[in-house]
Parts: C-alpha cells; sequence; structure tokens
DNA sequence: CTCCTGACCTGAGTGC
DNA sequence: TGCACTCAGGTCAGGA
C-alpha cells in the first residue's frame, strides 16, 4: 500500500500529534508480521517519550527517550495493507478511546506529561501483515539492516538528473522496474512509478540504461512533483490506505494512468494501457511515452 | 554480482 | 448464495 507519500502522511499526523508525548502503555497482538514483533517491545518503550517522528523511504522512524537508557528509535513498515490511526484520548470519557478492531498489531497509549492532559491511542493495523515493527537504538538505524542499503531520499538534495542518469546506465532492467528497486531511490512503489513515468514523457518498458541525461532530467523532476502533489493531497486512498485520523488521501482523483487501463489520456486523448514488468503492473500511455 | 520468480498474507471483486 | 479464482500500494530468499 502504502509508499512515499502515505507514509510521509503517516508521519506528519503522528508528528503533529504525538510530539513530547509519553507512552504509558503498549500492547501488541503477539502475531508475526513480515518478522515477528521485538521481544519485550513493551518493557523497552514503555515510558518512554516520543522525541520526534521521521522518515526513511516508506519507514517510519519514531524516535523514543528512555530515562536512564540510551535513546531508541522504533522502524515501522506498513507492507501492502498497513495504515495507522490515532485518536485522541478524552479524560473526561475515562482515556478510552475505542476498542480494537481485526489486524491491530499494535496499540500505544500516550500521555501528554507537560500539561497534564490526555495523550492519544497510536494503533497500527496491518491485514496482510507484509509490514514489521523493528527498534534500535538511536543513531544506529542507519547501518540498521532494513535500512543500510536505502538508496537515496527523492526529496533530498542528492536528487537531481545527473544523479538519476548515473544511476540508471548500470542497470539492465527496465526504468519501471528500477524505479521500484528502494537501492536507488527510496519510497518510490507501484503507483509513483507509473506516474513519475507519465509525468515526464518515458515508456516504463524502455531500459533503464537507455534513460540519457534529457530524459533523466526530466524523470528527476517528475518524481519530485509527482510526490510533493501527492503529499500536499494526504497520499492516494485505494483499498485499505487511509490517513491516521480516518480522512482517505485525494490524490487518487489525480491518477493520470495508475488504475486507468482502457480509459482515456488526459494528455493526448488516446489510451492508458496496462502491461505487466517483473510481476506488477504498469499503466502508461503508449503515444506520450516514449 | 544482477535479474527474475515465487512466496509471504488477507480481503475484495468477478464470473460461473 | 456459494465457490473458485484473480488481484492488490512491498519485500526478500532462491535460483538462473
Amino acid at each position: 500500500m502504502p509508499e512515499l507519500p502515505e507514509v510521509e502522511t503517516v508521519c506528519q499526523a503522528l508528528r503533529d500529534t504525538t510530539t513530547g508525548e509519553k507512552i504509558v502503555s503498549v500492547w501488541n497482538s503477539g502475531k508475526t508480521m513480515r518478522w515477528p514483533i521485538p521481544e519485550n517491545l513493551g518493557e523497552q518503550i514503555s515510558g518512554a517519550v516520543i522525541t520526534g517522528i521521521r522518515r526513511r523511504g516508506k519507514y517510519v522512524l519514531m524516535d523514543l527517550e528512555v530515562t536512564e537508557r540510551p535513546s531508541l528509535t522504533m522502524l515501522i513498515h506498513l507492507g501492502m495493507s498497513g495504515s495507522v490511526r490515532i485518536t485522541a484520548l478524552n479524560r473526561e470519557e475515562d482515556k478510552r478511546a475505542e476498542g480494537e478492531k481485526p489486524h491491530d498489531h499494535l496499540v500505544l497509549m500516550t500521555r501528554d506529561g507537560t500539561k497534564g492532559k490526555s495523550g492519544h491511542h497510536v494503533v497500527l493495523n496491518d491485514p496482510r501483515r507484509f509490514g514489521g515493527i523493528a527498534l534500535c537504538r538511536k543513531g544506529d538505524e542507519i547501518h540498521h539492516p532494513l535500512l543500510k542499503t536505502m538508496g537515496i531520499e527523492p526529496l533530498g538534495n542528492a536528487m537531481n538528473g545527473p544523479f538519476v542518469h548515473e544511476a540508471m546506465a548500470a542497470k539492465k532492467t527496465s526504468i519501471k522496474a528500477a524505479l521500484l528497486d528502494q537501492r536507488i531511490i527510496a519510497g518510490i512503489g507501484n503507483i509513483y512509478a507509473s506516474e513519475a513515468l507519465f509525468r515526464a514523457g518515458i515508456s516504463p518498458r524502455r531500459q533503464a540504461r537507455n534513460i540519457g541525461p534529457e530524459r533523466a532530467g526530466r524523470l528527476a523532476h517528475a518524481i519530485v512533483d509527482v510526490l510533493k502533489d501527492a503529499i500536499a493531497d494526504g497520499g492516494t486512498s485505494l483499498r485499505d490506505h487511509v490517513q491516521p485520523g480516518g480522512e482517505i488521501g485525494y490524490f487518487v482523483q489525480r491518477l493520470d494512468v495508475y488504475g486507468r487501463d482502457g480509459e482515456t489520456c488526459r494528455r493526448c486523448g488516446g489510451q492508458v494501457r496496462m502491461i505487466r514488468q517483473a510481476g506488477r503492473a504498469s499503466f502508461y500511455c503508449p503515444s506520450c511515452q516514449r
């Protein structure tokens, strides 16, 4: 499910609501997600203060300050079907926000210590359990096996035409498959790979090594633009994804090609086509994209 | 090394 | 209505 814009939306919501709050209780389902939930997760993070929320690729990073112990960072990946629900706890209502739902795997109850206010319920829900939770010492996350091979942040300073040109020159696969490779550019998934290629006018079937400097420049711009536009719209809601407050992401209305097989190309009036590459659907307009 | 396929899971949708 | 089947926003272990 969630690609960079959806994960960024989750991060922003967590940052706005829970920064500075203390985790007062932790529950987990005990079910194995992509890998087992860390043992003693509850013991490790109970009492911790959430000092920051960051994002790396499609991972949410939650920084936790624990008294008398080294600070921690919790890594959360949402897999295909993961979502986060945040609900405000209300003291008058006995601090009960809502009950547990099917496929909830982690529930954090927080409290705003400084203002003596009630905090939030933060719930990770993931029906397919392709997501996962990991814990490491803060500062070690760059060396964590899940993150250490990850490529550049597309919204960071390293993203530009020359980078894309050089990175793709070495790849024997299609440009579409290469965009999904998190070791090159982190955070792009199946929706935004198709959308970025449409905006750049590049066929998903083109070999990555045949992306010249000019196309690479257009592609770099297209990636940045489409990701920013999607973040501004709260991401793309298809099946499972909703924003942490329950709102849907409206970028689905702005998709030019993804999920539009047989429909009319908004640029040329031709027909959007779906093909299968590396086991995944790609959508494109054969006349706009070369 | 690189690249591709299949496996991991559940739920929604489709066609008979 | 029920059943069999396909497909889905991601990743990674295997094998070629």
